[in-house]
DNA sequence: TATATCCAGTGCAAAAAATGCATCACTAAT
DNA sequence: ATTAGTGATGCATTTTTTGCACTGGATATA
C-alpha cells in the first residue's frame, strides 16, 4: 500500500544502518530516501536518527516510531488477509520463529497439511534460538513462537506447553532397540552423540547427570540434530532427541527412538505462543489453531 | 503526519456519506478526494465504497478498513505522545464517553487537577448513552468510558466498578434535609422530579418500587440532571442522583443530598473502563491512572 | 601525515504525482 | 419534466518527488 512506504524506508534505514545501503536494497537513489528521512523527522519535530561517520543508529524516539512501524505493517497485512476472507480465497502469510527439532518432520507436515487446504498462504520458518525468537516476536518479524526452552520475555503469551520427553535415538540393530522405555543407565554404557550446551536437549540430559552418579561422555557434539541422526545409523552410537523432531514412523531410513524412563530424566517443554496482546493476521491465527487441535489430540499438557 | 493523510480522507468520507461533503469538510475538492479513493480501491483490489445516488457507503471490507485506520491514527497519537514524553514536555489528548452524572462536578474537578499538572494535555468529554458510549471505544473517537449502566460489549475491560447508592436531593430547607439517611417510603410523601426512562436512576427506583407496594408518581420529569437538580431549590421538592453527580460540599447554592438506606435501594454501579486490548495514549493511561488513585481511596469497590 | 573511502546533506533541473476546473452520466426527489 | 444532488473523467496546472552532480565532514589506511 502506497501510504505506507515511507514506513517501510524508515524500517529499512534502521535495518541496513546507513542510508545508501537502504537505497540500494530499495532501488531508489540515496537522496530521495535522504530527503524523505529529513522530513519525517521535521514532521516529527525530533530526529529519528543519529548521524554517525559511518551511517546512521535509530534514537530513542527512533526506536519506538520504528516498532510502531513493524506494528502498522503487519497490521495492514493482517487487514488485508481479512478483506481477501470477504472474497473467498484465503491468501496471507506465516511466519514461525522455532528450535531446530521443529524443523526436520513436524512443521514441514504441519505446514502442508495447512497448505492444501489453504494453497494461497505462504510461510516464513525462521530457525532461532530463544533469545533470537523473542526479538523476532517483539520486531513483528514472527507471529508465533515454539521453542523447547523457557521464555523470559514478559510480553509472551503462551497458547499451549507440551510436555516432551526425552527419546533415545539409535540405528534399528542396536542391541537397546528391543526395550520399550530405557534407563538412562543403560544409555550411558554406549557412546553417546550429543548436541551442544546451548540445546534444550543438552540441559535436561545435564540436569538428570548431576543428580546421579553417572557421567556424560559423548563422542560427538553438533549444534545439527540432523548430523546426530544420521551419525546414530552410521554407528553404534546412541543420540537423543524430543518426540516433536522425530519421525511418526520407526521405519524411517533405520532408525528407532525409544523413551528415557522420565523418573531418570524429567520431560521438558516446549513452548507454543505469541506476543501478548497481538491480534494474529488471519492465516497465523488459523494455523494455530490448527497447531493447536493437533497437539490436543495427542501429547498435550495444560 | 503526512503519510496518515489517505487514513484520514477515507474516515472523513465514511462519517460524511458523501464525498463532495467530505471534501468540504476537508477544504480539497471532490475530485481530489475522489481520486484517492479510487486509486486506494485499485491498490487494496476491493471497493471500500458502495455508490449510492445520494452518496456513498462503506462495503464490509472498507469497514475493516476503516476500523483499522482509526485504530492507526489513534496509535500515532499515542506514539507522538511518548515520543513528546521524551523531550520532557507532557502532551497528548484524553478523550472520554460518560453519563449525565459526571460532567456537574467529578470530571470537571478532576481534568483541572491534571491538568495543572499537565497543562499541554488536552481534553474531549463526549455525553453519551451507554450504547453510543461503548460505539465511541470501538471506533477509538473515545479512550475511557464512564457509564451508571451496565456494560453490553464484550471488549470493554473494566478498570474500577464505584458504588454508588442513590441520594436524594433537596433543599437546605426541605423538612427532610434533618435526617441522615432517608427511607424510600419517606421521600415518595413528597413530590418528585425524576429522570426519564432511560437514566440509571430511574431505574434503580423503579426496579425498588416494584418489589414494594409503593407507586412513583412524578411531578417532573427531565432528561437533564441539572434542571432535576436545580428544580430541587425553587420547589419543595425532592429530586435523586448518584453521589458522583453531586456537589463535594453541601453547602452549593441551596442543596443538600442524603443517601436514601441501601435496602430500600440497592446501590447502582458505576463502569469505569477501556476498549480491552487498547494501548492506551499516554496521557489517557495517566488520568486513568489518577482517577483510580482517587476513587480507590474515596468510595470504590473491587 | 597524507590519502582514499564512505558517509549525509544540498542546489538545480527533470520527472512524476496530485490537484482543480469544466463537464458528463446517473439517480431520486419535486 | 425539472431540479438538485451524486460520483466519475479528460485536460491543463501546480505541487511534490526524484535523480544527478557536487560539498563537506569523519574515519580508516598506507
Amino acid at each position: 500500500m502506497k501510504h505506507l512506504l515511507p514506513l517501510t524506508y524508515i524500517d529499512a534505514v534502521s535495518k541496513a544502518g546507513s542510508i545508501r545501503k537502504a537505497a540500494e536494497l530499495l532501488a531508489i537513489t540515496s537522496t530521495a530516501l535522504n530527503r524523505r528521512i529529513l522530513s519525517m523527522e521535521e514532521e516529527l519535530g525530533v530526529p529519528i536518527f543519529e548521524r554517525l561517520a559511518r551511517g546512521v543508529r535509530l534514537t530513542t524516539a527512533g526506536e519506538i516510531l520504528v516498532h510502531h512501524f513493524r506494528e502498522q505493517l503487519t497490521d495492514m497485512e493482517r487487514v488485508k488477509g481479512q478483506i481477501a476472507d470477504l472474497t473467498g480465497e484465503r491468501r496471507g502469510h506465516v511466519s514461525i520463529a522455532c528450535s531446530q527439532a521443529l524443523l526436520s518432520f513436524f512443521l514441514p507436515e504441519q505446514i502442508a497439511v495447512y497448505r492444501k487446504e489453504h494453497p494461497a498462504v505462504t510461510f516464513s520458518v525462521l530457525l532461532r534460538d530463544r533469545a533470537a525468537a523473542e526479538q523476532a516476536l517483539t520486531d513483528f518479524s514472527a507471529d508465533l513462537l515454539i521453542v523447547f526452552e523457557p521464555i523470559r520475555l514478559s510480553e509472551f503469551q503462551t497458547l499451549l506447553n507440551i510436555r516432551q520427553p526425552l527419546h533415545a535415538v539409535m540405528a534399528r540393530e542396536h542391541p537397546l532397540a528391543g526395550s520399550e522405555t530405557l534407563r538412562l543407565r543403560e544409555c550411558l554404557q554406549f557412546p553417546l552423540a550429543l548436541p551442544t550446551e546451548e540445546f534444550g536437549v543438552r540441559q535436561l540430559l545435564e540436569t538428570a547427570i548431576r543428580r546421579s552418579s553417572l557421567s556424560l561422555d559423548p563422542v560427538i557434539v553438533s549444534d545439527s540434530f540432523e548430523f546426530l541422526r544420521n551419525h546414530a545409523i552410521a554407528e553404534n552410537i546412541i543420540a537423543f532427541q524430543i518426540p516433536i523432531g522425530l519421525p511418526g514412523n520407526d521405519d524411517y531410513s533405520g532408525i528407532v527412538s525409544r523413551p528415557v524412563a522420565t523418573h531418570d530424566v524429567p520431560p521438558g517443554l516446549l513452548y507454543f505462543g505469541q506476543l501478548r496482546g497481538r491480534t494474529m493476521p488471519v492465516a497465523a491465527a488459523r494455523f494455530a489453531h490448527q497447531m493447536m487441535e493437533h497437539f490436543q489430540s495427542r501429547y498435550a499438557c495444560e
